[in-house]
Formats: C-alpha cells, structure tokens, sequence
DNA sequence: GAATTTATCCGAAACGTTTCGGATAAATTC
DNA sequence: GAATTTATCCGAAACGTTTCGGATAAATTC
C-alpha cells in the first residue's frame, strides 16, 4: 500500500555515505564537503526523502507539538469561539514549526485520562488548558508533573500558574457602570453556570459597580442561565416578571443577550428604549443586531497562549507569566438612556 | 527538570525479567506464567510506567492519528460551525482510540506544504479535507500519496474520491420552491464566493428550482457576498435597490441571511410580510431572530468522517464511499405569503 | 523411560533518526 | 621533514518499543 520508505539508509546506500554523513549533510553540519552534501541532496531530492519525525521525535525526546483537550459536550456546545481560539493556537505554533494535537473529552472521570494520555505518554511538549473550572483538577494535575503548560481562565487552587484572562470583572464593571450613567438602577444579570470561572468574575464585576454607585446587589435579579438561548429566553421571562421590573439586563454571553433582546421583543419592548440589553463576546451576529457587549480578542488570546508556552518549552522565563486583558466596550444600539419608570 | 522516565527497561530491571517478557506481559500476551504477569504488573504499577507513545508508533509504524489542516485566515474567519465539526471528528475518534492532530493554514503556496509536512513526514494514519475549492488541489496532491484520506465537500477534479457532502443543491432546490409555493416569484440570492464548491451547488439549487417553475433566472438578482456581515448588508442593498424588487431573499449562510434581515427592517420592511429571507448553516442566533434556514448536522458529519476515515485505515472497504445529506428544512417566521406587490 | 508437547522466557533485530567519540588523510606549521 | 592542525568522514550507541525465532525445563504421551 503505501510507497516504500526513503530513508537515510535508502541515500546512504545510493550515495556511498554513511548514514551519519547523510545526517549530517541534511541537517546542516559543517563538517561535511561541499560536494559531498551537494552529492546528498541532489539524491534526496531525486528519491524524494523526507525525515520520519517520528522517529527523530524518539531520538530528540521531543515532539514539537503542544496539546489541546476541549471540554466538549455532544453536539450544540456553547463555544462560539473555539474555532477561532484554535486558529490563533494553530497559527501561531506554525510559526514555530509546532503543531498541536487535540482532543475532545467531555468534563468527567475520562478526562483526566486524556490529560495523562498525552502527558505520560509523552505525545506533547506542553498543554493548554481552556475553559476553567472551580477547584479546577485538570491545572492540580498537570501542577504535579513537570510539563509546561498554560491557562486560559483562573482557577481558584491556591497554587499559581502561568495564565492568560480576560479581565471579566473589569469588563462587566464598566459596563454596569455605563448602564447606570444612562439612568439605570434596576439592571437584571443572565449569568453563565456559576461553577465556570469566568461566571463568578463577572458577575462579581456586575456587583461590584452595583455597590459603589450605591444600588443594592439583589439576587432576585440575578438568572443563572445556561449559555444557550434557552437560558436567556429563560432569564428575560423571568426578571421581566419581576414586580419592580429591570430597566436593562446584562447577559453572560451574547447568544443569551440576543435571545433576551427578541423575547423582550415579542412582549412589546423597545430594545434600546424600554429595555437595555448587554452581552459578552462580540460574536459576529452581534454586530448584525447592534448588540452592546464586551469584545474579546479570542485570536490575540490563541496567538498568546501559544507564545508563552512555546518560551516555556523552550526553557525561557516568561516576564509575564500572568496575563489579563481587559475586554472592550462595544456600544451599539441595545443599549441606551433609562425612559420608563 | 522531566522526572525519569520509567521505560520497559526499569520495570525490567526491578523485576529481573527479560524486556521482551515485560512488554509481552503488559500488552497482554499469553505466553507469559500468570504469577510473572502479576510481579511485572504490580511493578508497572508501582513504578508508575506509562508507554511512550512515540516509540510504539515509531516500531508499529502507525501513529493512531488523523490530520486536519483548517483552512483559515486570521482572526473572525467565518466558520461558525468548525467547532462543531472538530467536536465531532474527535469524538468519534477518541471511540477508536485516536488522536487528532491540526494544523492551521490559510490557503496559499504554505498550505500543500503543511500537507506533505503530515503525510511524508509521517505523522498521520490518514488525513480529513474541509472546505473544498474548485479544482482542488489539495484533494489532487492526496490522490499522489497512498495514504488514506476523506473529504466534507466534494470538487470537480475528475477523479473519484472518497467525501462526505451536504446536499446544497436538494436543499437550496426545496426552500426555493417552498418560497415559490408561498408566491414569491421574484426571489434574490445572496451567493457565497464562488470558488468554494459549496457556492456552486446552492446556487444551483436555487436556479434549477426557478426554472422548474417556470420562473427565469436572471443573475441580476444574484450578489456575491463574502459570508460575512457585510456581504450580507451589501447584498440586501443592493437587490433592494432593484427596480423590481425582490419579494424574497435567500443567503447562502446564516450570518449574511441575518445581516440582509437587520439591513431590510431598518429601511421599513416587516420580515415575513414584506420580504421573506432565509438562510443556511442554523447556527444558533438564527433560532433567536426566528430565520428559516436549511440545518446541516455538522457534528454528525465530523462523527461520519471520522468513522469513514477509520475504516480506510483498517483497510477495511467502504459501503458508501460518497455520502450526500440533505440538509433540513427548518421553517420559521422570516418567511411569509407573499403580499407586496 | 524415551519422545513429544507445552509453558515460559529471552536475545537480537528492527522501526528511522541523531550524536558521541573517534579515525584517516591532507594541509599547515615551524 | 617531523609535528600539529584541519577537513572530512564514519561506527556504534542510543531513544523506547515490538516481535521473530528460538531455548530451556517441565509436563505429557505412549
């Protein structure tokens, strides 16, 4: 089936070099002739060599990717932008020469066996983790073992890590803050399941700015919903049932907020004028819909996880072994002055 | 900085058995006595030995892993549903055992290299082919090697190849004669570049219904966009500016179906009375704004090539070497009788 | 009880690289 | 012209597995 192997054996024998020279000539060494190494690689050329990488992985004990497992579930996850996350991953590590081996494994007993599949079995130079958790086990693992690895998210594990965050605290901060400039004082909170990581600092940001312009943190107005438009049909349903109403709602994700906007729109509201609506991400139909929301650069993020993994491997100190980037205000039309009440 | 690895050797040496009766007793061999069995695997345990995965794919000469070269330009590149795909080719891999190695390339002079990279290099069992183009090179190029490979999408290159492909044309076909049957006799067409063949087959779809109707295809009413946003926006303007406009608008995907929504009701017009559009891929949002579209099971299809792809590798044959799935229509209120006009 | 079978084990080679530590012959030095 | 340096090459070992083809001793057969 497949065509026979060209090996440095094959040049070696059709050439008259030793294996070594052969080697040597392909790799660069100076101390092959000048004629000899323009011998060799006319041969390789002519027979159509190329190095097996994975025996000279073997040899350099090394393998020049890095690994990926995405906590997936089924079909319909709710990640907008994991493609783009792994193009700037991927795009970044071709830069390097590496590559980047990934699995999909669904939080749960089997997942830390991919973890150990990949780390023990020695497929990868390093790993990246995303989506992060509370007590998060897949960062205690990979703490006891030597691999370099980086985070995308924060954990709260007591021991510190090398990661990149976008600053969601700050980000809803800001927003809640630009809400309550307009007028706001009753502003409900869709928020994403509270064991992710990136709910709880949101949220936080929403109660923060909540408390310092001196409005009550209510529970009441806050909706754990689930990422899915359910959730924000859900959370707009139930906030906007409320006897003392909000004036606007901030939802975890934009998938939410955009399904919040069109059921507050079919009981009559105004987006933008009875209702405000909020999101987090920029996904690109929020433009379409003139959603206000908190951009993320996910591509940047990808483009950095690679780069600070990559000095890492390479046995280099990161001089920011600690990243947060604050996400920016996107303003647009969902959201605008308190009218009613 | 690595702990020691534990290889056969260690477990070899703290047992005194031979290598070779280490590796037969932990692969599970039955030439070795059960008590042997037990002292070697307790010491395996002990020690804490994990296979190198490279040097069994190095002495097997299989590497239990396919290859996935996203074709991708930087950051907000439009495929919303390659996360799903991804889901899916790597669940089902991981049903089998395998790993997934992925490479990010945007199409170019790099990307038949990163190909070749995989494939002589020998990285990979097999590889999967997404997006396809005319005449596709890449598709050509595979045809070269032996090594196993599948397609999403088909190309006209001549050659029979093994792919698994979304009926665009049966799909595109059935939602314009529904449009028709609704009374639309006008219908524009926001097409997607028509070097992807994906373009091709739904504009066909769309022109083969017409005619069968008895409706002339007149390419004034078809724009082609760029799959994003704003092709959708300049799309919708530029069909409405039409001194017969178009009662009904199709998009060749989601996003330019939903920008062409946000575009028409801004100059005045009701979606669903006054001009219907529709849309293809069903990415969330479009259940939100309640867009009729065409629903492909993406993450089916990543489970189908996988398995496909599986199947080449065991040498085994395949019943259905050419799968074509209609997509389905789903209809929702961006739809209606025509009434203008 | 000799011949045969069976259970258990292992040495050596192989997968395709890289690299250590020379070896050899030519060139240079004094 | 002997001693030293330099240019060029290579054998052997190693990375960590798997597997071929036995070897040995015990068990079984007749």
């Amino acid at each position: 089936m497949m065509s026979p192997q060209v090996t440095l054996k094959t040049i070696s024998k059709y050439t008259g070099f030793s294996v070594t020279t052969v080697s040597r000539a392909l790799t660069g060494y100076n101390d092959v002739a000048k004629e000899t190494r323009e011998i060799i690689l006319a041969a390789a050329n002519k027979l159509g060599y190329y190095p097996n990488l994975t025996a000279r992985q073997l040899q350099k004990q090394r393998n020049d990717t890095i690994g990926l497992i995405l906590p997936t579930y089924g079909p319909r996850f709710n990640d907008p932008y994991f493609s783009e996350l792994i193009a700037g991953i991927g795009n970044q590590l071709s830069n390097f020469g590496m590559s980047l081996l990934l699995s999909v494994q669904a939080p749960g007993p089997d997942e830390i066996s991919a973890y150990r599949h990949m780390v023990e079995g020695k497929r990868v130079d390093g790993l990246i983790v995303v989506r992060t958790r509370n007590e998060d086990e897949r960062i205690k693992y990979l703490l006891t073992t030597s691999l370099p690895f980086v985070v995308f998210g924060r954990s709260n594990i007591g021991t510190s890590f090398n990661f990149i965050d976008e600053d969601g605290e700050a980000g809803v901060y800001e927003l809640t803050e630009y809400l309550i400039s307009l007028g706001h004082k009753r502003i409900g909170f869709i928020s994403a399941p509270f064991n992710l990581m990136f709910a709880n600092y949101r949220l936080e940001g929403y109660r923060k700015a909540l408390i310092d312009h001196g409005i009550d943190f209510n529970l009441q107005y806050v909706y754990e919903g689930d990422l899915t438009r359910k959730g924000g049909e859900l959370g707009a349903k139930k906030l906007l049932s409320l006897a003392e109403k909000p004036t606007a709602i901030l939802a975890s994700n934009d998938l939410m907020a955009l399904s919040a906007m069109s059921s507050a729109q079919e009981i009559g509201l105004t987006i933008g004028k009875d209702l405000s609506i909020a999101g987090f991400d920029d996904i690109p139909p929020s433009d379409v819909f003139s959603l206000t929301t908190l951009r993320q650069p996910i591509y940047h993020i990808g483009c950095l996880l690679s780069s600070m993994l990559y000095k890492l491997i390479q046995n280099e100190t990161l001089d920011e072994p600690q990243v947060l980037l604050k996400p920016q205000l996107i303003i647009r039309n969902s959201t605008g002055e308190r009218l009613v009440d």
